[in-house]
DNA sequence: GCCAACGTTGGC
DNA sequence: GCCAACGTTGGC
C-alpha cells in the first residue's frame, strides 16, 4: 500500500465536493510525470487531499484509490477541455485513477506548517516553485502527517 | 492580479 | 535535437 498526495483547487474540485460525489475519476491531468504516478496506484492506496490557489493551503483531507489504471475518457471528446486530439482508443496518452472520499480532517494542514515538519525531499510539496499535481509521499511522511491529525483533533 | 518556475510546442 | 516562444501552475 502506497501514499500519494493530490492537488486541486477548492473553486474547482475540493474535499466537500469529493465528499458529496463519494467518489470520482480524476480526469484532465495533462502532465506526463503525474500521470504516471496515477497509473502507479493501487486499489486501497490512500491519497492526501491537498487545496491549492485559495486562502486556506494545505492538506485537507484523505481519500482512497479504488481503481487504477482508468483510461482518462476526456482525452477522446472534442468538447473537452482536455481533448487531446493525439489521443486514440487504441492508443490512449491518458490515464488516471478513480478516487473515493475517506474522510475530511478536523484541522487543516497548512502549507506553512509542513513546510516547518518536512524537508523537500521528504515531501516534494514543499520543494520551491513545485507545480507537480500528483506526487508521491513516503511511508514515514504519511504517518507523521496522520499522527499530527489525530494529535490536532485531541488537543 | 502578479510573476517566477517549469513543461510543452514547433520551427529550424 | 536545440531552443525560443508560449501556456500553465500556484504561492504570494
Amino acid at each position: 500500500m502506497n501514499y500519494w498526495l493530490i492537488k486541486s483547487e477548492p473553486d474547482v474540485y475540493g474535499i466537500a465536493d469529493l465528499e458529496r460525489d463519494r467518489q470520482t475519476i480524476w480526469d484532465g491531468v495533462r502532465n506526463y510525470q503525474a500521470r504516471n504516478f496515477l497509473k502507479s496506484m493501487h486499489p486501497g492506496d490512500l491519497v492526501f487531499f491537498y487545496h491549492s490557489n485559495t486562502t486556506a493551503l494545505g492538506i485537507v483531507g484523505l481519500a482512497k484509490i479504488t481503481q487504477s489504471p482508468v483510461i482518462d475518457p476526456t482525452q477522446f471528446d472534442p468538447s473537452s477541455q482536455y481533448y487531446d486530439p493525439k489521443a486514440t482508443p487504441e492508443n490512449p496518452r491518458w490515464h488516471t485513477a478513480i478516487v473515493e472520499f475517506v474522510e475530511t480532517f478536523p484541522t487543516l494542514l497548512t502549507l506553512d506548517s509542513l513546510r516547518q515538519t518536512f524537508t523537500p525531499d521528504e515531501l516534494w510539496l514543499v520543494r520551491p516553485g513545485n507545480r507537480l499535481s500528483v506526487m508521491p509521499v513516503p511511508e514515514e511522511v504519511a504517518i507523521k502527517i496522520l499522527a499530527k491529525v489525530r494529535q490536532a483533533n485531541e488537543a
